[in-house]
DNA sequence: CATAGAAAACTAACTAGTTAGTTAACTGAA
DNA sequence: TTCAGTTAACTAACTAGTTAGTTTTCTATG
Protein backbone atom coordinates (compact mmCIF):
# COMPACT_ATOMS: atom_id res chain seq x y z
CA UNK A 1 0.00 0.00 0.00
CA UNK A 2 1.19 3.44 -0.82
CA UNK A 3 3.65 2.69 -2.93
CA UNK A 4 6.00 6.07 -3.60
CA UNK A 5 6.22 6.03 -7.02
CA UNK A 6 4.73 3.66 -9.32
CA UNK A 7 7.11 2.41 -12.11
CA UNK A 8 5.89 3.26 -15.63
CA UNK A 9 5.84 -0.83 -17.31
CA UNK A 10 6.15 -1.70 -20.82
CA UNK A 11 2.76 -4.03 -20.02
CA UNK A 12 0.41 -1.35 -18.66
CA UNK A 13 1.06 0.88 -21.91
CA UNK A 14 0.45 -2.14 -24.42
CA UNK A 15 -2.76 -2.31 -22.68
CA UNK A 16 -3.87 0.31 -22.94
CA UNK A 17 -2.75 0.72 -26.33
CA UNK A 18 -4.47 -2.49 -26.58
CA UNK A 19 -7.84 -0.84 -25.95
CA UNK A 20 -7.21 2.85 -28.14
CA UNK A 21 -6.56 0.42 -31.06
CA UNK A 22 -9.25 -1.44 -30.86
CA UNK A 23 -11.65 1.24 -30.51
CA UNK A 24 -10.38 3.71 -33.20
CA UNK A 25 -8.07 1.65 -35.40
CA UNK A 26 -4.33 2.83 -36.25
CA UNK A 27 -5.13 5.72 -37.63
CA UNK A 28 -7.43 7.02 -35.58
CA UNK A 29 -5.58 6.06 -32.25
CA UNK A 30 -3.64 8.93 -30.42
CA UNK A 31 -0.59 8.70 -28.62
CA UNK A 32 -1.48 11.40 -26.00
CA UNK A 33 -4.78 9.27 -25.66
CA UNK A 34 -2.62 5.78 -25.16
CA UNK A 35 -0.40 7.85 -22.77
CA UNK A 36 -3.34 9.16 -20.75
CA UNK A 37 -4.97 5.88 -20.68
CA UNK A 38 -1.79 4.34 -19.45
CA UNK A 39 -1.18 7.00 -16.71
CA UNK A 40 1.98 8.15 -18.17
CA UNK A 41 3.59 10.77 -19.83
CA UNK A 42 3.91 10.42 -23.19
CA UNK A 43 7.44 10.78 -23.56
CA UNK A 44 7.50 8.04 -21.43
CA UNK A 45 6.10 6.16 -23.87
CA UNK A 46 8.70 7.03 -26.52
CA UNK A 47 10.97 5.93 -23.77
CA UNK A 48 9.98 2.30 -24.02
CA UNK A 49 8.16 2.27 -27.56
CA UNK A 50 10.25 4.04 -30.50
CA UNK A 51 6.93 4.93 -32.65
CA UNK A 52 3.31 4.41 -32.28
CA UNK A 53 4.14 2.03 -35.06
CA UNK A 54 6.51 0.05 -33.06
CA UNK A 55 4.17 0.05 -30.40
CA UNK A 56 1.34 -1.82 -32.48
CA UNK A 57 3.59 -3.96 -33.99
CA UNK A 58 4.99 -5.04 -30.88
CA UNK A 59 1.04 -5.68 -29.45
CA UNK A 60 0.09 -7.77 -32.85
CA UNK A 61 2.85 -9.63 -32.49
CA UNK A 62 2.45 -10.47 -29.00
CA UNK A 63 -1.60 -11.38 -29.24
CA UNK A 64 -1.01 -13.38 -32.51
CA UNK A 65 1.83 -15.37 -31.14
CA UNK A 66 -0.17 -15.87 -27.79
CA UNK A 67 -2.96 -17.36 -30.15
CA UNK A 68 -1.06 -19.74 -32.34
CA UNK A 69 0.46 -21.05 -29.66
CA UNK A 70 -2.64 -22.28 -28.41
CA UNK A 71 -3.78 -23.71 -31.98
CA UNK A 72 -0.27 -25.44 -31.84
CA UNK A 73 -0.71 -27.23 -28.63
CA UNK A 74 -4.30 -28.23 -29.97
CA UNK A 75 -3.00 -29.54 -33.63
CA UNK A 76 -0.05 -31.47 -32.21
CA UNK A 77 -2.06 -32.76 -29.53
CA UNK A 78 -3.27 -36.70 -30.25
CA UNK A 79 -6.92 -36.22 -30.45
CA UNK A 80 -9.00 -37.19 -32.82
CA UNK A 81 -9.45 -34.73 -36.02
CA UNK A 82 -13.29 -33.40 -35.21
CA UNK A 83 -12.22 -33.37 -31.45
CA UNK A 84 -9.08 -31.15 -32.47
CA UNK A 85 -11.80 -29.11 -34.32
CA UNK A 86 -14.02 -28.57 -31.57
CA UNK A 87 -11.55 -27.71 -29.08
CA UNK A 88 -10.11 -25.01 -31.67
CA UNK A 89 -13.13 -23.66 -31.90
CA UNK A 90 -13.27 -22.95 -28.16
CA UNK A 91 -9.80 -22.02 -27.75
CA UNK A 92 -10.30 -18.75 -30.42
CA UNK A 93 -13.92 -18.00 -27.94
CA UNK A 94 -11.11 -18.38 -25.01
CA UNK A 95 -8.66 -15.94 -26.00
CA UNK A 96 -11.13 -13.74 -27.42
CA UNK A 97 -12.83 -13.82 -24.03
CA UNK A 98 -9.20 -12.98 -22.47
CA UNK A 99 -8.43 -10.30 -24.83
CA UNK A 100 -11.59 -9.00 -25.96
CA UNK A 101 -9.80 -6.32 -28.10
CA UNK A 102 -8.71 -9.48 -30.55
CA UNK A 103 -11.60 -9.46 -32.44
CA UNK A 104 -11.86 -5.58 -33.70
CA UNK A 105 -8.41 -5.24 -33.92
CA UNK A 106 -8.02 -8.39 -36.03
CA UNK A 107 -10.82 -7.29 -38.34
CA UNK A 108 -9.09 -4.03 -38.94
CA UNK A 109 -6.19 -5.36 -39.89
CA UNK A 110 -7.56 -7.82 -42.31
CA UNK A 111 -9.39 -4.43 -43.92
CA UNK A 112 -5.95 -2.72 -43.87
CA UNK A 113 -4.40 -5.73 -45.88
CA UNK A 114 -1.29 -5.86 -43.25
CA UNK A 115 -0.39 -2.32 -44.21
CA UNK A 116 1.30 -1.59 -40.83
CA UNK A 117 2.71 -5.20 -40.36
CA UNK A 118 5.98 -6.12 -40.35
CA UNK A 119 7.86 -9.70 -41.71
CA UNK A 120 7.68 -11.06 -37.97
CA UNK A 121 3.98 -9.73 -37.32
CA UNK A 122 2.94 -11.42 -40.72
CA UNK A 123 4.94 -14.36 -39.49
CA UNK A 124 2.79 -14.37 -36.11
CA UNK A 125 -0.47 -13.83 -37.94
CA UNK A 126 0.02 -16.46 -40.80
CA UNK A 127 0.81 -19.06 -37.51
CA UNK A 128 -2.72 -18.96 -36.78
CA UNK A 129 -4.44 -20.16 -39.77
CA UNK A 130 -1.44 -22.96 -40.59
CA UNK A 131 -2.49 -24.19 -37.52
CA UNK A 132 -5.84 -24.98 -38.51
CA UNK A 133 -5.19 -25.76 -41.71
CA UNK A 134 -2.67 -28.64 -40.49
CA UNK A 135 -5.87 -29.82 -38.30
CA UNK A 136 -8.09 -30.16 -41.61
CA UNK A 137 -5.38 -31.47 -43.72
CA UNK A 138 -5.09 -34.11 -41.10
CA UNK A 139 -8.55 -35.21 -40.71
CA UNK A 140 -9.24 -34.67 -44.54
CA UNK A 141 -6.15 -37.27 -44.91
CA UNK A 142 -7.60 -39.87 -42.73
CA UNK A 143 -10.46 -39.81 -43.98
CA UNK A 144 -12.52 -38.20 -40.70
CA UNK A 145 -13.32 -35.16 -42.49
CA UNK A 146 -14.87 -34.73 -46.60
CA UNK A 147 -12.71 -32.84 -48.83
CA UNK A 148 -12.58 -29.33 -47.16
CA UNK A 149 -10.62 -27.17 -48.52
CA UNK A 150 -8.22 -25.75 -45.37
CA UNK A 151 -8.31 -22.10 -46.47
CA UNK A 152 -12.25 -22.57 -46.10
CA UNK A 153 -12.32 -24.16 -43.44
CA UNK A 154 -10.36 -21.94 -41.49
CA UNK A 155 -12.66 -18.95 -42.57
CA UNK A 156 -15.78 -20.99 -42.19
CA UNK A 157 -14.88 -21.30 -38.35
CA UNK A 158 -12.86 -18.56 -37.72
CA UNK A 159 -14.59 -15.39 -39.14
CA UNK A 160 -18.45 -15.88 -37.88
CA UNK A 161 -16.59 -15.96 -34.19
CA UNK A 162 -14.54 -13.00 -35.16
CA UNK A 163 -17.49 -11.14 -36.17
CA UNK A 164 -19.94 -11.97 -34.31
CA UNK A 165 -17.91 -11.11 -31.04
CA UNK A 166 -16.57 -7.85 -32.70
CA UNK A 167 -19.87 -7.12 -33.44
CA UNK A 168 -21.36 -6.66 -30.21
CA UNK A 169 -21.42 -3.15 -29.48
CA UNK A 170 -22.99 -2.32 -33.40
CA UNK A 171 -26.00 -5.22 -32.24
CA UNK A 172 -26.31 -3.38 -28.92
CA UNK A 173 -26.56 0.11 -31.39
CA UNK A 174 -28.80 -1.92 -33.24
CA UNK A 175 -31.42 -3.37 -30.51
CA UNK A 176 -31.33 -0.58 -29.18
CA UNK A 177 -33.35 1.24 -31.72
CA UNK A 178 -35.70 -1.23 -32.21
CA UNK A 179 -34.77 -2.01 -35.59
CA UNK A 180 -33.98 -5.69 -34.98
CA UNK A 181 -35.15 -8.20 -32.60
CA UNK A 182 -31.92 -10.29 -31.90
CA UNK A 183 -33.15 -12.49 -29.82
CA UNK A 184 -30.37 -13.18 -27.13
CA UNK A 185 -27.44 -15.03 -28.55
CA UNK A 186 -24.70 -15.48 -25.94
CA UNK A 187 -21.35 -15.95 -26.96
CA UNK A 188 -21.23 -19.49 -25.18
CA UNK A 189 -24.30 -20.71 -27.25
CA UNK A 190 -22.52 -18.84 -30.53
CA UNK A 191 -19.61 -21.46 -29.57
CA UNK A 192 -21.77 -23.55 -29.34
CA UNK A 193 -23.47 -23.61 -32.84
CA UNK A 194 -20.03 -23.37 -34.49
CA UNK A 195 -19.23 -26.18 -33.25
CA UNK A 196 -22.03 -27.89 -34.24
CA UNK A 197 -22.08 -26.26 -38.02
CA UNK A 198 -18.02 -27.06 -38.30
CA UNK A 199 -18.82 -30.65 -37.22
CA UNK A 200 -21.58 -31.61 -39.61
CA UNK A 201 -19.98 -28.97 -41.85
CA UNK A 202 -16.85 -31.05 -42.12
CA UNK A 203 -18.35 -34.73 -41.52
CA UNK A 204 -17.77 -37.17 -44.36
CA UNK A 205 -21.25 -37.82 -46.92
CA UNK A 206 -23.74 -39.69 -46.24
CA UNK A 207 -25.73 -38.34 -48.65
CA UNK A 208 -27.38 -34.65 -48.98
CA UNK A 209 -29.50 -33.70 -50.91
CA UNK A 210 -29.04 -30.84 -53.59
CA UNK A 211 -31.07 -27.43 -53.34
CA UNK A 212 -33.18 -27.14 -55.97
CA UNK B 1 -14.62 13.17 -76.79
CA UNK B 2 -12.91 15.62 -75.49
CA UNK B 3 -16.12 17.55 -73.57
CA UNK B 4 -14.74 20.66 -72.88
CA UNK B 5 -15.57 20.75 -68.58
CA UNK B 6 -16.96 17.87 -67.54
CA UNK B 7 -19.46 18.50 -64.31
CA UNK B 8 -18.33 17.68 -61.14
CA UNK B 9 -21.35 14.91 -59.85
CA UNK B 10 -21.46 13.67 -56.80
CA UNK B 11 -21.10 9.76 -57.73
CA UNK B 12 -17.43 10.64 -59.04
CA UNK B 13 -16.92 11.98 -55.54
CA UNK B 14 -18.45 9.18 -53.86
CA UNK B 15 -16.80 6.67 -55.93
CA UNK B 16 -13.31 7.96 -54.87
CA UNK B 17 -14.73 8.19 -51.49
CA UNK B 18 -15.50 4.57 -51.41
CA UNK B 19 -12.19 3.59 -52.77
CA UNK B 20 -9.95 5.95 -49.74
CA UNK B 21 -12.73 4.91 -46.77
CA UNK B 22 -11.74 1.25 -47.87
CA UNK B 23 -8.34 1.87 -48.01
CA UNK B 24 -7.95 3.76 -44.84
CA UNK B 25 -10.59 3.75 -43.07
CA UNK B 26 -12.50 6.53 -41.71
CA UNK B 27 -9.94 8.10 -39.45
CA UNK B 28 -7.18 7.38 -42.33
CA UNK B 29 -9.24 8.42 -45.09
CA UNK B 30 -7.91 11.75 -46.00
CA UNK B 31 -10.94 14.78 -47.76
CA UNK B 32 -7.55 16.00 -49.69
CA UNK B 33 -6.87 12.47 -51.32
CA UNK B 34 -10.58 12.27 -51.94
CA UNK B 35 -10.68 14.94 -53.71
CA UNK B 36 -7.79 14.73 -55.96
CA UNK B 37 -9.06 10.55 -56.85
CA UNK B 38 -11.74 12.35 -57.71
CA UNK B 39 -10.17 15.07 -60.07
CA UNK B 40 -12.12 17.60 -57.92
CA UNK B 41 -11.04 20.48 -56.17
CA UNK B 42 -11.75 20.15 -52.78
CA UNK B 43 -14.53 22.90 -52.22
CA UNK B 44 -16.07 21.13 -54.55
CA UNK B 45 -16.67 18.34 -52.77
CA UNK B 46 -17.85 20.32 -49.59
CA UNK B 47 -19.84 22.40 -51.75
CA UNK B 48 -21.96 18.80 -52.36
CA UNK B 49 -21.36 17.02 -49.36
CA UNK B 50 -21.11 19.17 -45.81
CA UNK B 51 -18.35 17.18 -44.09
CA UNK B 52 -16.50 14.00 -44.04
CA UNK B 53 -19.02 12.25 -42.20
CA UNK B 54 -21.74 13.01 -43.96
CA UNK B 55 -20.12 11.90 -47.29
CA UNK B 56 -19.49 8.37 -45.25
CA UNK B 57 -22.71 8.39 -44.40
CA UNK B 58 -24.22 8.96 -47.36
CA UNK B 59 -21.78 5.97 -49.11
CA UNK B 60 -22.72 3.74 -46.29
CA UNK B 61 -26.43 3.78 -46.63
CA UNK B 62 -26.30 3.22 -50.40
CA UNK B 63 -24.29 0.58 -50.01
CA UNK B 64 -26.41 -1.34 -47.49
CA UNK B 65 -29.32 -0.09 -49.19
CA UNK B 66 -28.47 -1.61 -52.54
CA UNK B 67 -27.56 -4.99 -51.08
CA UNK B 68 -30.19 -4.84 -48.47
CA UNK B 69 -32.84 -4.42 -51.89
CA UNK B 70 -31.33 -7.61 -53.50
CA UNK B 71 -31.43 -9.90 -49.51
CA UNK B 72 -34.82 -9.04 -49.54
CA UNK B 73 -35.66 -9.47 -53.09
CA UNK B 74 -34.49 -13.27 -52.78
CA UNK B 75 -36.44 -13.29 -49.36
CA UNK B 76 -39.81 -12.17 -50.74
CA UNK B 77 -39.43 -15.02 -53.86
CA UNK B 78 -41.38 -18.36 -53.46
CA UNK B 79 -38.20 -20.32 -53.61
CA UNK B 80 -37.57 -23.01 -51.12
CA UNK B 81 -35.53 -22.06 -48.11
CA UNK B 82 -32.30 -23.90 -49.12
CA UNK B 83 -32.77 -22.84 -52.69
CA UNK B 84 -33.02 -19.01 -50.53
CA UNK B 85 -29.73 -19.51 -48.98
CA UNK B 86 -27.85 -20.95 -52.33
CA UNK B 87 -29.00 -17.48 -53.80
CA UNK B 88 -28.34 -15.29 -50.32
CA UNK B 89 -24.65 -16.61 -50.69
CA UNK B 90 -24.83 -15.44 -54.25
CA UNK B 91 -26.07 -12.41 -54.05
CA UNK B 92 -23.55 -11.21 -51.36
CA UNK B 93 -20.88 -12.81 -53.43
CA UNK B 94 -22.37 -10.48 -56.63
CA UNK B 95 -22.35 -7.29 -54.73
CA UNK B 96 -19.20 -8.01 -53.23
CA UNK B 97 -17.77 -8.11 -57.05
CA UNK B 98 -19.73 -4.55 -58.34
CA UNK B 99 -18.44 -3.41 -55.09
CA UNK B 100 -14.88 -4.34 -54.11
CA UNK B 101 -14.61 -2.31 -51.47
CA UNK B 102 -17.89 -3.43 -49.65
CA UNK B 103 -15.70 -5.76 -47.25
CA UNK B 104 -13.05 -3.67 -46.21
CA UNK B 105 -15.81 -0.98 -45.28
CA UNK B 106 -17.97 -3.65 -43.78
CA UNK B 107 -15.07 -5.18 -41.66
CA UNK B 108 -13.89 -1.18 -40.30
CA UNK B 109 -17.43 -0.63 -39.08
CA UNK B 110 -18.26 -3.60 -37.57
CA UNK B 111 -14.89 -2.94 -35.70
CA UNK B 112 -15.90 1.02 -35.05
CA UNK B 113 -19.38 -0.36 -33.19
CA UNK B 114 -21.30 1.78 -35.63
CA UNK B 115 -19.84 5.18 -34.23
CA UNK B 116 -20.00 7.24 -37.52
CA UNK B 117 -23.43 6.17 -38.55
CA UNK B 118 -26.87 8.11 -37.93
CA UNK B 119 -29.84 6.59 -37.67
CA UNK B 120 -31.02 6.18 -41.08
CA UNK B 121 -27.64 4.34 -41.80
CA UNK B 122 -28.38 1.67 -39.31
CA UNK B 123 -31.03 1.11 -40.27
CA UNK B 124 -29.88 0.17 -43.57
CA UNK B 125 -27.62 -1.81 -42.15
CA UNK B 126 -29.95 -3.84 -40.44
CA UNK B 127 -32.20 -4.66 -43.45
CA UNK B 128 -29.17 -6.77 -44.20
CA UNK B 129 -29.29 -9.58 -41.39
CA UNK B 130 -33.08 -9.04 -40.90
CA UNK B 131 -33.75 -10.17 -44.55
CA UNK B 132 -30.88 -13.27 -44.10
CA UNK B 133 -32.91 -13.75 -40.55
CA UNK B 134 -36.61 -14.08 -42.28
CA UNK B 135 -35.03 -16.94 -44.66
CA UNK B 136 -33.69 -19.02 -41.71
CA UNK B 137 -37.10 -18.56 -39.80
CA UNK B 138 -39.14 -19.79 -42.72
CA UNK B 139 -36.62 -22.44 -43.01
CA UNK B 140 -37.02 -24.01 -39.32
CA UNK B 141 -40.63 -22.97 -39.34
CA UNK B 142 -41.64 -25.14 -42.20
CA UNK B 143 -39.16 -27.67 -40.97
CA UNK B 144 -36.71 -27.66 -44.36
CA UNK B 145 -33.90 -26.65 -41.92
CA UNK B 146 -33.55 -27.81 -38.02
CA UNK B 147 -33.62 -25.16 -35.43
CA UNK B 148 -30.63 -23.03 -36.34
CA UNK B 149 -30.93 -19.65 -34.75
CA UNK B 150 -31.39 -16.89 -37.26
CA UNK B 151 -28.34 -14.77 -35.68
CA UNK B 152 -26.04 -17.29 -35.72
CA UNK B 153 -27.13 -18.76 -39.67
CA UNK B 154 -26.63 -15.29 -40.65
CA UNK B 155 -22.93 -14.81 -39.46
CA UNK B 156 -22.12 -18.11 -40.31
CA UNK B 157 -22.53 -17.32 -43.64
CA UNK B 158 -21.64 -13.51 -44.21
CA UNK B 159 -18.72 -13.36 -41.81
CA UNK B 160 -16.58 -16.06 -44.03
CA UNK B 161 -17.50 -14.24 -47.52
CA UNK B 162 -16.76 -11.13 -46.29
CA UNK B 163 -13.67 -11.93 -44.40
CA UNK B 164 -12.15 -13.82 -47.10
CA UNK B 165 -12.76 -11.25 -49.80
CA UNK B 166 -11.35 -8.65 -47.39
CA UNK B 167 -8.56 -10.73 -47.08
CA UNK B 168 -7.03 -10.99 -50.26
CA UNK B 169 -4.53 -8.23 -49.76
CA UNK B 170 -2.54 -9.40 -46.64
CA UNK B 171 -3.25 -13.21 -48.20
CA UNK B 172 -1.05 -11.99 -50.63
CA UNK B 173 1.34 -10.59 -48.37
CA UNK B 174 1.42 -14.09 -46.83
CA UNK B 175 2.00 -16.01 -50.06
CA UNK B 176 4.27 -13.86 -50.74
CA UNK B 177 6.86 -14.39 -47.71
CA UNK B 178 6.31 -17.54 -48.60
CA UNK B 179 4.67 -17.82 -44.75
CA UNK B 180 2.09 -20.17 -45.95
CA UNK B 181 1.25 -22.16 -48.88
CA UNK B 182 -2.33 -21.36 -49.51
CA UNK B 183 -3.67 -23.78 -52.03
CA UNK B 184 -5.48 -21.65 -54.15
CA UNK B 185 -8.67 -21.00 -53.89
CA UNK B 186 -10.98 -18.79 -56.02
CA UNK B 187 -13.56 -16.94 -54.92
CA UNK B 188 -16.68 -18.26 -57.05
CA UNK B 189 -14.69 -21.97 -55.53
CA UNK B 190 -15.27 -20.19 -51.80
CA UNK B 191 -18.86 -19.62 -52.51
CA UNK B 192 -19.96 -22.48 -54.02
CA UNK B 193 -17.95 -24.53 -50.73
CA UNK B 194 -20.33 -21.72 -48.54
CA UNK B 195 -22.95 -22.76 -49.96
CA UNK B 196 -21.95 -26.45 -49.90
CA UNK B 197 -21.22 -25.58 -45.56
CA UNK B 198 -24.45 -23.85 -45.52
CA UNK B 199 -26.69 -26.53 -46.93
CA UNK B 200 -24.97 -29.29 -44.37
CA UNK B 201 -24.86 -27.41 -41.87
CA UNK B 202 -28.89 -25.99 -41.70
CA UNK B 203 -29.91 -29.01 -43.23
CA UNK B 204 -32.23 -31.20 -41.19
CA UNK B 205 -30.76 -33.95 -38.87
CA UNK B 206 -30.36 -37.49 -39.40
CA UNK B 207 -28.28 -38.50 -37.31
CA UNK B 208 -24.90 -36.47 -36.59
CA UNK B 209 -21.90 -38.39 -34.72
CA UNK B 210 -20.79 -36.40 -31.87
CA UNK B 211 -16.78 -35.21 -31.67
CA UNK B 212 -15.33 -36.87 -28.15
C1' DC C 1 27.57 2.51 6.65
C1' DA C 2 27.63 6.91 4.03
C1' DT C 3 27.71 9.08 -0.02
C1' DA C 4 29.29 10.70 -4.68
C1' DG C 5 28.29 10.12 -9.07
C1' DA C 6 26.32 7.69 -12.93
C1' DA C 7 22.35 5.71 -14.99
C1' DA C 8 17.55 5.28 -15.44
C1' DA C 9 13.01 7.13 -14.98
C1' DC C 10 10.35 10.92 -15.56
C1' DT C 11 8.14 15.57 -17.01
C1' DA C 12 6.30 20.10 -19.15
C1' DA C 13 6.66 22.47 -22.95
C1' DC C 14 7.76 22.69 -27.58
C1' DT C 15 8.12 21.90 -32.86
C1' DA C 16 7.24 20.87 -37.49
C1' DG C 17 4.00 19.17 -40.18
C1' DT C 18 -0.86 17.83 -41.18
C1' DT C 19 -5.94 18.18 -41.60
C1' DA C 20 -10.98 19.32 -41.93
C1' DG C 21 -13.27 22.91 -43.19
C1' DT C 22 -13.72 28.15 -44.99
C1' DT C 23 -13.41 32.19 -47.76
C1' DA C 24 -13.31 35.52 -51.17
C1' DA C 25 -12.94 36.03 -55.66
C1' DC C 26 -13.71 34.33 -60.50
C1' DT C 27 -16.29 32.21 -64.72
C1' DG C 28 -19.63 31.41 -68.05
C1' DA C 29 -24.21 30.48 -69.30
C1' DA C 30 -29.26 31.83 -69.03
C1' DT D 1 -27.42 40.94 -64.52
C1' DT D 2 -27.57 36.82 -61.83
C1' DC D 3 -26.14 32.90 -59.80
C1' DA D 4 -24.79 27.90 -59.68
C1' DG D 5 -20.41 26.10 -60.25
C1' DT D 6 -15.56 26.46 -59.50
C1' DT D 7 -10.96 27.65 -57.64
C1' DA D 8 -6.43 28.80 -54.92
C1' DA D 9 -5.24 30.13 -50.79
C1' DC D 10 -6.14 30.38 -46.06
C1' DT D 11 -6.97 29.10 -40.98
C1' DA D 12 -7.56 27.08 -36.56
C1' DA D 13 -7.00 22.97 -34.42
C1' DC D 14 -4.62 18.90 -33.95
C1' DT D 15 -0.75 15.31 -33.82
C1' DA D 16 3.60 12.40 -33.77
C1' DG D 17 7.65 12.95 -32.03
C1' DT D 18 11.54 15.85 -29.47
C1' DT D 19 14.03 18.35 -26.11
C1' DA D 20 16.09 20.18 -22.19
C1' DG D 21 16.11 19.65 -17.80
C1' DT D 22 14.57 17.31 -13.04
C1' DT D 23 14.14 13.54 -9.80
C1' DT D 24 14.78 8.84 -8.33
C1' DT D 25 17.41 4.64 -8.03
C1' DC D 26 21.43 2.00 -8.39
C1' DT D 27 26.35 1.11 -7.58
C1' DA D 28 30.84 1.25 -5.97
C1' DT D 29 34.23 3.01 -3.02
C1' DG D 30 36.30 4.96 1.30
Amino acid sequence: MARRRRRVSPEQILHAAALEFAERGYAGARVDRIARRAAVNKAMLYYHFTSKQQLYRTLLRQMFSRAAERLQAIAGSNAAPAAKVDRVIAAIAAVIQEHPVFPSIMLREVAEGGAHLDRATLLALASVPRAVAAIVEEGVASGAFRAVHPVFAYFSVLAPIVFYLAGTPIRKELSHLHVIDLRALSPAEFVAAMQDAARRSFARDRRVRRAS
